[in-house]
RNA sequence: GCGGAUGGCCGGAUGACCGCGGGCGGCAACGUUCGAGGAAAGUCCGGACUCCAUGAAGCGACGGUGCCGGGUAACGCCCGGCCGGGGAAACCCGAGGGACAGCGCCACAGAGAACAGACCGCCGCGCUCUGGCGCGGCAAGGGUGAAACGGUGGGGUAAGAGCCCACCGCGGGGCUGGCAACAGCGUCGGCACGGCAAGCCCCACCGGGAGCAAUGCCAAAUAGGGGUCCCGCGCGGCGAUCGCCGCAGGCCGCUUCAGCCCAGGGACCCGGGUUGGCAGCUAGAGCGCGUCGGCAACGGCGGGCCCAGAGGAAUGGUCAUCCAAGGGGGCAACCCCUGGACAGAAUCCGGCUUACAGGCCAUCCGCGCAA
RNA sequence: CGGGGCGUAGCGCAGCCUGGUAGCGCGACGGUUUUGGGUACCGUAGGUCGGAGGUUCGAAUCCUCUCGCCCCGA
């Protein structure tokens, strides 16, 4: 992943190499949720919806342990289609959070995003980048005081 | 060339960069290599593997299969053949044993629907008010129906009828060919024997149950609990509270035989703990090549190859060129735009079934043209 | 991975086992009663029986395949 000493790049250059890679402290690390339980707080938190898909947004209590990183989840429900469908959307749901999370995501947040059915597998691949980097400023901004 | 039939194959290609999962090397950084399908699907069959159940034989129950022969680890699959049906042909389709073992059903219509029967009729005799009526014979013709108790033609007769004859069909036994299903031939019988078994059933054959969340190991943690219920701790003999022997009882739905058990065995519920790791987990009835046997399915032999192994679960994104398809423009070369069938491994194999844009190859049949 | 059930008129169901006529309630429509509405009464219309094949003279019913939905166990 992403070191404190690459800088941020525009959307449009996603695709330059990364170099650099793991540092202890490193506060950017991005893991994925797994239980149950954190897909349901997440849900219960604030969420915003973009024409490719839906972002929900939880900024984790301090205390919680592993406080530190980021974490993103994926749902894609049976509605998206089929087992094809729903990988395709899964896996692209995970391309654009590998590229802009690093970027415009913060650390003790937990992130899930959700996709739909068709538009989330065909729709332009920066207008998804874009959609999301746009949720999050929104998110981000309505939980600030 | 057009139309059709069958079998098989492909089902986007190549490259660049950023990423993901596994293996290998390395202390590490990192390098290197591999990474979805013909159906991975539906879960309809058959197995491997693991655990559970005292074993064997017979009987019973339940489920399945069903022309014959072969292939296979096995199958309800495949190949070849037979029979029946469809087609002009290539070819296609068929759950295709038994209806004298028994039971059941065959609506409506029709006279009659399974030991046949007589509505309209046909024939003879008698009567008659000339319309018909009565008695007897007949079952060919009409009508009903999905189906009406052999069919066609001739003889025969009062009218008729396998009453008689020929051919066909049917049934019995025989011969020939075939491993067989079955076919062919001739003979006997004058016809007796309707259909439904994907209705019960009979016959033959097959089948113990559960499934990789199986199962085994390691670690952690609580408890060494509470409750309800069922069966049982029997008898006799010999030797000084034990041992041996016999009987009874128990362990497969029943029976028989063998074996084991004997003072404990079993079922369920509540409460408490865990929701980790490793193995199973991918080299196999494996794939393709050559050769031999076989009509074929397939098998033998030889040498070659290694082809996903995740575990809340890996294949994504962008770009370029080419290929197929659709739309638009142009006389044309060509240009522009859209954009890729069905669909994603979860223990592994052999099949079946279902979905599938488009394309390629081979063989065969019919028609047309040329020779 | 394994097991079970459902699909019939706009809605909820019966009929299927044992094959020949698809029926019940609510609703809809029309009429009567009422000043009007409700109620009550009378009448009418409405169904490819989820889909495709097969067995049978004949299939909602029997058999096979398939689609969709629901439930249960490990």
């Amino acid at each position: 992943m992403t070191g404190p000493d690459s800088p941020a790049t525009d959307l449009h250059s996603a695709a330059v190499p990364r170099t650099g890679g793991f540092v202890a402290s490193d506060t950017k690390v991005i893991t994925t949720l797994a239980q149950r339980a954190d897909f349901l707080a997440a849900a219960r938190a604030r969420h915003r919806a973009t024409p490719g898909f839906v972002v929900q947004a939880r900024q984790r209590p301090a205390a919680a342990p592993g406080a530190a990183g980021i974490r993103v989840g994926f749902t894609c429900s049976k509605k998206v289609g089929n087992a094809v469908a729903r990988n395709r959307a899964k896996r692209r749901l995970r391309a654009i959070a590998r590229l802009v999370l690093p970027v415009h995501g913060r650390p003790g947040w937990d992130y899930v995003l959700i996709g739909r059915r068709d538009v989330t597998a065909s729709r332009d691949f920066w207008q998804l980048q874009a959609d999301l980097a746009a949720a999050l400023a929104k998110l981000h901004a309505a939980h600030a005081p």
